[in-house]
DNA sequence: AACTATTTATAAGA
DNA sequence: TTCTTATAAATAGTT
């Protein structure tokens, strides 16, 4: 956001990412406490460094935003846990078959079956995760992209190296050929063939102006 | 930040607030997205609305977040191990155990699979979501990749004009050397010369033509 | 939701 | 790291 626009990947320079994560980190720190100042919410962010060092901020306490997360979507779960402890039946550990049984749900609602007990709220939340799942799939199918926009760098690249071979092989030429008629008649010259210089390669030249690029994005 | 300076203060109008919520929540989000993705960091995001609904971001998943802060020291443990604290009861989080369970409902359900229970209200709320999200990532998408042509394209009209500098100099050069001639020797006529530019040349223009650019997009 | 005028955030460079 | 500065982003107020 800034000198240079850039792509949203990882940084490669191990200095450079550092820098950026001291400065954005501090950014996305200032943001948080914004929103939760000017909206009246509770906001909680965790980072961690791949070091493992850990960064937080949180705008009321940690803890008690990881407990309001930790109970956020449990309750709803209840209604499932003790359909399934009924199923599976109560034993001394119940509590265990209960998150266990919860845990089955939960995989079969992502299947997509049996999430009639959810609430609009658990819902909503789900969305986000699906989005979550969407962006993924959508960077992949941008990573191809990518990867076809490389192979264009690299023709472009491939015209480039041509370039430069026919800018040697020109003067190379033009070497040769004075050497020669040096060596053949060092005294005279001739013209109307310079005709055939001055338009032939022109025109070739202009030939290459076929291979200007022409993108027809969708 | 923008058509006037605010002062971070809660904002007293609440539907300022909520509009503001909205829009600032997304930016913290996308934020949050970049300094992990840029960084390679592990972020989580939670944020709870004064209603107590619940907004939450995490770069990798939000259990293995909180596990990472609840024991800050140790190293990241992979969601597969802690499932298996949890399905065999061995985990000495409880509550770890339950948002651990809750997160994997939430990705599963993340997939867009299993959604039968849904009622018709909240796929609605479900899809509309979805949809706005899957368009502003399909926006950013496509921002880049015509991003990335234009450059691509510009870089093709450079090396036009590389071409056409190269052919006036390679122009130039023959002519000199014509001139050269003439003035040693006025009266005679020499050519090979001639294929030099007829022959040579072409053959170079030709060879680029083949590295005309090609782009399929998907 | 869109639209801009502005304010912020920040990538590079020192 | 911090400062600077040119640019990219975010967003407050408006429609």
């Amino acid at each position: 956001m800034a000198r240079e626009k850039i792509k949203i990947r990882k940084i490669d320079n191990a200095t450079a990412r550092q820098v950026t994560f001291s400065k954005r980190r501090r950014g996305l720190f200032k943001k948080a406490q914004e929103l939760a100042i000017l909206c009246d919410v509770d906001v909680g962010l965790i980072i961690f460094s791949p070091s493992g060092k850990l960064f937080e901020y949180a705008s009321s306490s940690m803890c008690e935003i990881l407990h309001k997360h930790s109970t956020h979507a449990e309750d709803p779960l209840k209604p499932s846990q003790q359909a399934l402890d009924f199923l599976t039946g109560n034993g001394p550990d119940a509590g265990l078959k209960k998150e266990y049984a919860d845990k089955m749900r939960q995989l079969r609602q992502m299947r997509g079956e049996d999430l009639q007990g959810l609430t609009l709220e658990e819902l909503m939340h789900l969305e986000r995760t699906i989005d979550v799942g969407l962006t993924r799939v959508l960077q992949t199918k941008e990573q191809q992209i990518m990867e076809q926009l490389n192979r264009l760098q690299q023709k472009g690249m491939q015209l480039l190296e041509d370039n430069q071979k026919l800018k040697e092989k020109v003067e190379g030429m033009c070497m040769t050929e004075k050497q020669a008629l040096i060596d053949h008649e060092p005294v005279n010259g001739s013209h109307e063939d310079g005709q055939c210089s001055s338009d032939s390669v022109p025109q070739h030249c202009d030939h290459t102006s076929d291979t200007s690029l022409k993108l027809g994005l969708p």
